[in-house]
DNA sequence: TTGCGCACTATTGTATGCAATGAATCGCCA
DNA sequence: TGGCGATTCATTGCATACAATAGTGCGCAA
């Protein structure tokens, strides 16, 4: 899903956003001229942005060809995250089992070092959350490398590809206020015990604090929703609400 | 990834089919007018045929634009079939968790009937082993559906996309002679006990089996490599042999 | 001889005209 | 009046011309 060309990468990124803030609605149609007409780029690359944004889980395909806004509800949100859990839990494991000793998880202790001193020193503002949100996305991703697995690289990429499901979708709905930042070291203690974890080669409770990370956007999400915020959730426009038509979705 | 239209179905098809049997090797560049001249499809469904499979994880975008084909360790192999067992068996433990009530397991007892009765009834031969095959789909894909989790289910079936991943790629590579039909037995039994824990909410039990479950392609994997018959692994093309170049790619 | 740069060529990226297809509408007939 | 069929229209699918770009090889100069 990488380098494509000029016109290719915008229509991608700018449909991607128009959908993200609701300038479609779920479940309506999404027409190539349409997007031609918004965009002003011709048929071509948009036509291709639209495949991409149907790889990703954005777009369904229509039977009689065209495309629609996918719509999620809070069931398929929690399954992302808990899924999200488990291959970032298997990612740890396998990072326990296969590492080639403490030298290799250097890239991994530099990180949580780095997360430590951004949470001792700083106080909280939205420049530290910004930094803070580009350290852990580092983190996940040498996680990730510490695998030494390209299919599961591939799986996890495509999982937190949906907006409500990568590791830092719930960092920016919370302010730089003091108390979002206790959670933040929160999550920082797992981090902490996740590479101690590793480097102990302890797979099985490596993969488990993992998933249990996960579990702290999963917490996230259900404050949000306490709180009758659902319209902080990234990808908001696309959450069905639970009223709305027929509740067939719901788990029984 | 689904009803595309005449010839870009048609490109997508033969070209996978080319890419398998080894027309193109791994690593080497697949130009699209290249493709054009073999399969007479003009470029407009064949670029898409291209953008499709890279998304599948055959082939591999390139800086300079276009594709090249991916190449596969044995470790990646292995990786593949380790993950569907993660994932069937989150999906198994879904459904325990999630069913309402054993009515609604009746299409998967079903399945594991008609499949007792194959294995009873036939004598073992192509046409059985054809429709062990069916079936054993069948199972997998009612397993995924009672977790009732759409997202779950588009991991797996990215997993499973590739050749060597299926629920059924090394279920071809055995004759249809007696000794096989054990083995298939043998993942019969699997199956009963999958149902029986998923019946009885038995989640953990039920991710526990189907992960050992998938874990049968493994040893299969290991048979076929022990026999030398590496060309008989679906997608055998496509696998790095660990002499050649560089063995970075190996576990440490 | 070797390193750099320029030009050339192979290949992909973009735009757009035309064909095919499916959906909606309107009218006709029962 | 209601249902069914044909016609029309909107939209996607396909093909191809043209533009841009990256990779390659050659030649020139140091």
């Amino acid at each position: 899903m990488s380098r494509r060309s000029k016109h290719q990468m915008e229509a991608l990124l700018r449909l991607r956003e128009l959908i993200l803030e609701g300038e479609f609605s779920p479940g309506e149609r999404v027409t190539e001229l349409t997007v031609v007409a918004k965009l002003g780029i011709s048929r071509t690359p948009v036509r291709l942005a639209l495949t991409a944004l149907e790889h990703e889980g954005l777009l369904q395909a229509t039977k009689g060809g065209g495309f629609v806004v996918r719509e999620f509800s809070l069931a398929d949100i929690s399954d992302a995250i808990e899924l999200r859990g488990i291959l970032e839990g298997t990612a740890a494991r396998l990072a326990a089992e296969r590492h080639a000793g403490s030298i290799s998880l250097t890239p991994l202790v530099s990180v949580v070092a780095q997360l430590d001193d951004l949470l001792a020193d700083n106080t909280p503002s939205a420049e530290a959350l910004q930094r803070y949100i580009e350290l852990n996305d580092v983190f996940h991703s040498t996680l990730v490398d510490l695998a030494k697995s390209p299919i599961l690289r591939r799986a996890i990429e495509q999982v937190t590809a949906l907006p409500f499901a990568s590791p830092d979708s719930f960092l920016l709905t919370h302010a730089a206020s003091p108390e979002s930042w206790k959670v933040l070291q929160f999550g920082q203690e797992h981090h902490r015990l996740i590479v101690d974890a590793i480097a102990g080669r302890e797979g099985t409770r490596a993969e488990a604090l993992a998933r249990e990370h996960a579990r702290l956007a999963r917490r996230n999400l259900d404050v949000v929703l306490m709180d009758n915020q659902v319209r902080a959730i990234p990808g908001a426009a696309l959450i069905r609400h639970a009223v709305k038509s027929n509740a067939s979705w719901e788990l029984d």
